[in-house]
Formats: C-alpha cells, sequence, structure tokens
DNA sequence: ATGCGTGCAAACGATTTGCAGCCGG
DNA sequence: CCGGCTGCAAATCGTTTGCACGCAT
C-alpha cells in the first residue's frame, strides 16, 4: 500500500493554486503563480508534487505543441477530453463522442493492445484574438 | 520565393533512410541508422533535415509520450491519423472518421479559432508482445 | 564565385536527481 | 524520533545554434 502523501505546505500551496486556476498551466507558470502569491515553493517541488497529483489522477497534463507538460485540476474525473486555448491556456472540457470505442477497435483490428488515445483540440480563444 | 533545396549527399541519405524505414523513428535514431548504414551524418544536421521536410510535408511528425519528436514518411499526404507501437514505432495510417468536422465544430461553439487537433493511437504491436 | 548546407561543440530549456537538512505524523 | 519532503545545485537529454569551412549550383 502506498502511504498518503504528507500534508506540507508546499503540497497544500501547489493544490491550492491548482484549485484556483482554470486553465492548463505548466509547472514554471505554477511556479512562479506560487511566487507571486507568496507561497514560494521550489521549482523542483513543484514538479515532483505534480508529477504526483497526476499519478494519483488527480490533475490531468497533456503537452503543449512546444513538449512542454501543462496541468490541469478537471472537474470531471471520468476520462474525457480538451479544447485549450494555445495563448492562454484557456480549457473547456469536452466529450470525446465514439472515440474511445472507436479507438480500441481500430487498434484491435492491427492487431494492437493496451490501446491509449491522444484526443485533444487546440485554438485560439476570443480573448487571446483581440 | 523559397528556394529549392540542394541536393546534398546528407540530405538524400536521409530522404532515403525515411523511404525505406516503415514507422515512426526519432532523429537520433535515424541518425544511428544512417551511421550504421555508412552514410554518416551530423545530427545536427539530421535535425536540420527533418525540420526542413516537416515543414515541406514531405514527412510526418508526432511527440510519443515522452515528448520526443518521431519522423516518417507517409504514404498519404492528406491529412490522416495514425496507430503507433509504443515499442517499435510500427506504424497503420487510419482515417479520422468525422473528428475534422467536429473539431472545428466544437471548436467554434466555444469561441475558439484556428482549431487544430490531435488524434493519434498508441499500442503495443503482436511483435512486441511476444 | 556565392552562399546555402554541414559538422562540431557549446548553448538551451524543460525536467530530473543527488544529497543534506527539515518537519509532519 | 524517522522517513518522507524540500531546496538547491548539478546532471540529463533532446534539440537548437554559432561559426568556420565545404560543396552544390
Amino acid at each position: 500500500m502506498n502511504a498518503p502523501p504528507r500534508m506540507t505546505r508546499q503540497r497544500t500551496a501547489v493544490a491550492d493554486a491548482l484549485a484556483d486556476l482554470a486553465d492548463f498551466r505548466s509547472a514554471q507558470q505554477l511556479h512562479e503563480v506560487l511566487r507571486s502569491r507568496g507561497d514560494s515553493v521550489g521549482l523542483a517541488t513543484v514538479y515532483r508534487t505534480l508529477q504526483a497529483l497526476a499519478e494519483a489522477r488527480e490533475v490531468d497534463v497533456l503537452r503543449n505543441e512546444d513538449g512542454e507538460s501543462l496541468y490541469r485540476r478537471c472537474a470531471r474525473r471520468e476520462h474525457h477530453h480538451h479544447l485549450v486555448c494555445r495563448g492562454c491556456g484557456r480549457t473547456v472540457e469536452i466529450d470525446g463522442p465514439t472515440v474511445e470505442s472507436w479507438a480500441s477497435t481500430v487498434g484491435a483490428a492491427h492487431g494492437f493492445e493496451d490501446i491509449d488515445h491522444t484526443v485533444e483540440l487546440w485554438g485560439t480563444c476570443a480573448d487571446c484574438r483581440s
């Protein structure tokens, strides 16, 4: 059994920041947010905490077009997809229509197993356009 | 107007390697393939060439789960998706069903523009499983 | 000739990790 | 008190870039 994570000041700070922010943010951006809030936390700790949260499925992770990891505390815990603004990270949770079953069907048809799929939408939101 | 690329030994070597290989490969893997073939090419040149080929849409690029870029010379030039083996990069080109229109519809519905989408399937092929 | 293309090594930027000290349970 | 957490700095690692030289055109 994994011991539950310790409630440290830093972990709380990161969790709080994620709870407030509604958009996908990089570890570095979160680190900056924390710093400006006064809840300064070491960058390495931010990375470690986000990794832990992601593993515990408490936050969603995805990679932007530059390959950076972005994190976000999503409303629904079930599997879903996102429409993310390239500029500010603003996010809209969306339902992948039939994607799920389609994915495993196609995969199986070609002899592949453990099928996983990536379905994300990127765009520019109204604010970032003006 | 952009001048057409010069036909150098290195560019030819990279293009040939891509033509032979059917699977998605990283720049470093290609560099190694070239080396073992005897067509040694500088790693930086491999990166630069792949970048150029990608820009010219002669090869497809996608990021694996580690954020590395993988390249492949796809059969069809039109937009399509892939089912890629996590182990060996073996690839099957697939049609995204209604994804395209679905993407822009959803995007527009939320006030987003310049919608782009990522739809890729990852799995383990029969060979990599045995 | 001309300047794009190359190789090499240094520079980069995001992320990870080693290690000594701290503090939550 | 004890071992997981932290912070910091050093180490990774894929990828990019500066620069002097070579070669395709």
